[in-house]
DNA sequence: CTGTAAACGAGACGGTACGTCATGTCTTTTT
DNA sequence: AAAAAGACATGACGTACCGTCTCGTTTACAG
């Protein structure tokens, strides 16, 4: 016996788990967010609609798996060694993701729909990938117990003024990553030299 | 003749008007956005659904106008001549607008729509209720001409970590508006020194 | 005003009631009965499916709203004077009603109905096109006031036999009206003259 | 071996096969023929649906089978010699069956059926309990020689009338059986001596 | 004081998605 | 081969809101 807990009948489909998903990343670039359907979901991945409720009871759950991977995968990083070209770096993989990238439009979809569903906002506090991505930048940028911030408040700081820019719709061209890296590490020094 | 141009026809009803922005501003409250429907405003105002379709045409339009006197006051700062002391003010006022507020709820909500509908980001860039409080509050604490930063690029670093902290679901209670306040200080002041 | 009690609104649309009784009609010979949908009805009438549910509630209170004229026109009889003749043709008339008419499909399909649903019992006996056409055609043929039994038990025994041999499958060629109207008749007659 | 065409495998689980049928019943008297489902006879069971659908196409076959052995037993006459007795008898009867037994309520939902789905009409038509009780019993109170008229159309004359007053919905309790059969015997004899 | 014309209430209408249900079939392991 | 388990495609269910429409009524100013 392969699987562990057998339970008898018909196992799921993979293919069906697959197409809705791609569904729901394609559904999302074509038609946007608000005009996306369980309805048109399932008839785009060749699905029936119970299949689709079987597993996941809103587009925001589904489309939340589907970009998730992508999401972690666009903001992750690699080391140089240079604090402050590893954190120039991130900021823009940050800007490219919520302004330009198809699972930052995503995101920025399903944080919209947080702030006024409950629901939504408990799947994305339960893996969020902004925080997380931010954490493990500046720990292994500035070391982790250097910082003179509590880690969670440091990704806030690091994070936020280009979060407020692009969320309220300013132009991600005005950004200047290695600035904002740079006011980030001068302020945690200063904070630390007090 | 009162009217400019007055057309011939029944005046539009001040009293339906008021109604109508009333329910949105309950309904807010008591369903929140997502269960808010041009319907249900209707028949909360005790207004004919036509009525309201021929002054606004998405529930978005009726909770900003609804909002937005609420919002600018929430937003408004009196001043005490210690920039620290204004800007630490301000970012506290701001916290309380976003987090704990009515008018700041309808705030969120209308920017989270307006990450999937381009109709409703017009509508929040054209009146910024964020962006105009922090470019007044700044102006006045620090004057304008002495920032060695665009204004609006300072706004974001002011505003930006605690919008992200809140809009991400963390907790309020554990900002500093002071401690976030002197940083901001701090980094303007050491950027304007090199 | 023309409308007796007008309490404002659009007014039901004549086009939309007309087109969804054809479609019931309709559907019921070239589907059956079983295969007839609400969802079908709408769609074949060209109408909204909300706007069948406006005004019926089930497939079978269209159905008999449908067929209920047609009903009462086929059970119609005209006098001829002689009571024999009289019964005799009413008989033949509800064989081909019960056997070979729409309208009679129709009646069979809600009266099997009724065995099992409430609703469509009620239906059934609110308005009962074969006890109505009955009671009219034995109180003219045979005087309202000589008859020895209850006018509802005379229809039954009227109509029962035929009732019974078409309803369960039996084929109607082997009825002979003539023959169960002098029975019918015979059979009072006794009953009177004990 | 004991099976006369034994072709290997599991042989028919004649536990599942009780468990169906009697949940058949259960339901039916629960819930209305026309709340129970396949689906509902399959859980009510605890067998599988497959299983269900293995042995049987309609919920009517099952009902059919579940409920035909008590109809033939609830329609059985004992004779006592005296054929006004014997047929009076049939009639009462036949109106509790009818009008107040479950098998009854299963006979009259399956003749409902039959009315617009011609597989339940052969169903009934292959073995039709109110004719064949109606048969057995005229031809044992009255002789099978001296009938007037064929036996078929007997049974309708006997059973017609009080199959209409049930069928179509009217008070059982204003049936008189021993009226009934009287009427029934003076009909066939006035045929005779004619 | 009488038109005229837009605002308003009421509510019917065609659409479309919702989430659920039962259908009958299938795929898997177990008996 | 039969059976239990349960996933699957299909398609109707009845409901909700959408935005539009068509009525009769109301309310202002203009002539």
């Amino acid at each position: 016996m392969d699987k562990a807990h057998y339970h008898g009948g018909r196992p799921r489909s993979e293919q069906a788990r697959a197409a809705i998903l791609n569904a729901a990343d394609d559904l999302l670039v074509e038609v946007g967010y608000a005009a996306m359907t369980m309805k048109g979901i399932s008839e785009k991945a060749g699905v029936s609609r119970q299949t689709v409720y079987r597993w996941w009871s809103h587009k925001a759950e589904i489309l939340f798996e589907a970009s998730a991977a992508d999401a972690e995968e666009e903001l992750a990083t690699s080391l140089t060694g240079d604090p402050l070209d590893d954190l120039a770096a991130y900021l823009e993989a940050l800007v490219r993701f919520l302004a330009h990238s198809p699972a930052g439009a995503a995101y920025r979809a399903l944080l919209g729909e947080a702030q006024h569903d409950s629901a939504v906002a408990e799947l994305l506090s339960a893996k969020d990938p902004l925080g997380d991505s931010a954490r493990v930048v500046i720990e292994r940028a500035l070391g982790k117990d250097t910082l003179p911030v509590p880690l969670d408040q440091a990704t806030a700081l690091l994070i936020g003024p280009s979060f407020f820019w692009i969320l309220s719709g300013r132009d991600p061209v005005q950004l200047v990553p290695r600035q904002l890296a740079e006011d980030f590490i001068r302020d945690l020094q200063s904070r630390q030299s007090r």
